[in-house]
DNA sequence: AGCACA
């Protein structure tokens, strides 16, 4: 208790900070209405409220010196005190020089993918399947779904950004595999339980060495299985970079690589023992690789290589990195767009716009729908690219005959471009 | 008037 030196804190000596230190603010007062306030003189980049016995204090961390000692100075010789909710707030230099961990996991900037799924209603895709796809990423935090008349849309949180711009990158523009959406289809129930246990479980269950190349081996193939069949098939969960397609055993199998590992794991989570065909016909029984780049031949009716020919799937912008000033989600969320379905990446929203969250905003591109109750007829000039078709070649790909399809997927020019076009006016 | 978090 040494009264030495009883240096006085005046507020006037105090040195300056990024950071100042705000009180007698209202009760609970928002991050919002931090920012509002101190947005005039400069970025903030971290906020601290409800902080002190009363919750009535807080801190914000402005991105420049200069741009606290701007408002300090103002507030100074203002003949208006800085108010919040009508309250005279009081506004001094922290003594820190900058906010920790006001970033707790789930207020992360960058770390909430907003996703909007066209061509579905609420309830077409459930939070488990979302929760699914989503979860080969990373841990996902919260999911929030919502509908208004424009749309399905959903809200993913990871615990970062880096994880959701993962999601982000290998999701965007893709369909979500119509099985899921299919009640009288099974879900592989280990995906949907996998909840905590990401792809490796903590407690010794130890997987399969994961790899970013599938081996499928098909079984009761009655129809033909084409390289532009599988790219379909697969391509809904990501880039698929190569594919080949030999025999053994008698059998068909074949080996479809992606970029990254969770993109092959989502994919094999989602398709294990399922057909490509109603019926049992083309039975997928996936396993990992142990190869991790397929040397292929480019362009042959058992082999492609996607990833010579021009193709631009990949061109994406990165998670938000906008400083998150969030109080939860449901109020400033930073958010990453992207839409599954068929998908168009948002830009990411910052703070300022928090309204946008409003999916009523939403400029909704109807596309040809990929979900339910779309039985994905294949427009009469272009049809499925099979090579030699199959002996009763069904008139509408990816569907035995008299059997519905079982994935929403759409037929894709010959040229190996995938068809996932940018519908035109996403928010 | 007052300065948190782990």
């Amino acid at each position: 208790m040494s009264s030495s030196s009883g240096q006085p804190q005046f507020r006037y000596t105090q040195t300056p900070s990024k950071v100042l230190h705000l009180r007698n603010l209202p009760w609970e007062c928002t991050e919002e209405e931090l920012i509002e306030l101190g947005k005039p003189f400069g970025k903030i980049v971290n906020t601290k409220c409800n902080v002190g016995a009363n919750r009535n204090q807080a801190f914000v961390e402005f991105a420049d010196l200069n741009q606290a000692i701007s408002m300090v100075s103002y507030y100074a010789s203002s003949s208006e005190p800085a108010q919040v909710r009508g309250k005279t707030v009081y506004i001094q230099y922290s003594n820190r020089q900058e906010i920790v961990n006001n970033k707790v996991s789930g207020e992360v900037a960058g770390n909430v993918l907003l996703v909007t799924i066209e061509g579905v209603e609420a309830g077409d895709v459930s939070i488990d399947v979302i929760h699914l796809v989503f979860s080969a990423f990373g841990f996902v935090h919260k999911i929030a779904t919502f509908e208004k008349a424009a749309g399905f849309q959903a809200l993913i949180q990871y615990t970062d950004a880096a994880t959701a711009s993962e999601a982000k990158n290998a999701l965007d523009g893709r369909s979500i595999p119509r099985d899921y959406t299919n009640p009288y289809l099974p879900v592989n129930p280990s995906a949907i339980e996998g909840n905590l246990q990401p792809m490796v479980g903590p407690d010794g269950k130890i997987k399969e060495p994961e790899s970013n190349v599938l081996l499928a081996a098909i079984e009761n193939m009655q129809y033909a299985v084409t390289v532009d069949v599988l790219y379909t098939v697969f391509s809904a969960f990501g880039t698929v970079q190569k594919i080949a397609i030999f025999e053994k055993n008698g059998g068909t199998q074949a080996l479809i690589q992606y970029p990254d590992v969770t993109t092959a794991a989502v994919a094999k989570e989602a398709l294990e023992g399922h057909c490509i065909y109603d019926g049992g016909y083309c039975k997928l029984h996936l396993s990992y690789s142990r190869h991790t780049d397929l040397n292929v031949k480019a362009y042959s009716d058992k082999s492609r290589d996607y990833t010579i020919s021009s193709t631009g799937i990949l061109s994406n912008p990165q998670a938000s990195s906008v400083p998150s000033a969030s109080t939860g989600w449901q109020t400033n969320p930073q958010v990453a767009g992207t839409s599954v379905g068929s998908i168009g990446m948002q830009a990411p929203v910052p703070v300022g716009q928090a309204a946008a969250w409003d999916p009523s905003k939403t400029t909704f591109a109807s596309p040809a729908g990929t979900f339910p109750g779309q039985p994905f007829v294949p427009s009469a000039g272009a049809p499925f690219p099979t090579s030699g078709g199959p002996p009763s070649a069904p008139a509408g790909y990816f569907q035995a005959p008299q059997q519905r399809p079982q994935y929403g997927v759409q037929p894709r020019p010959a040229s190996g471009a995938p068809p996932y076009g940018q519908p035109p006016g996403y928010f």
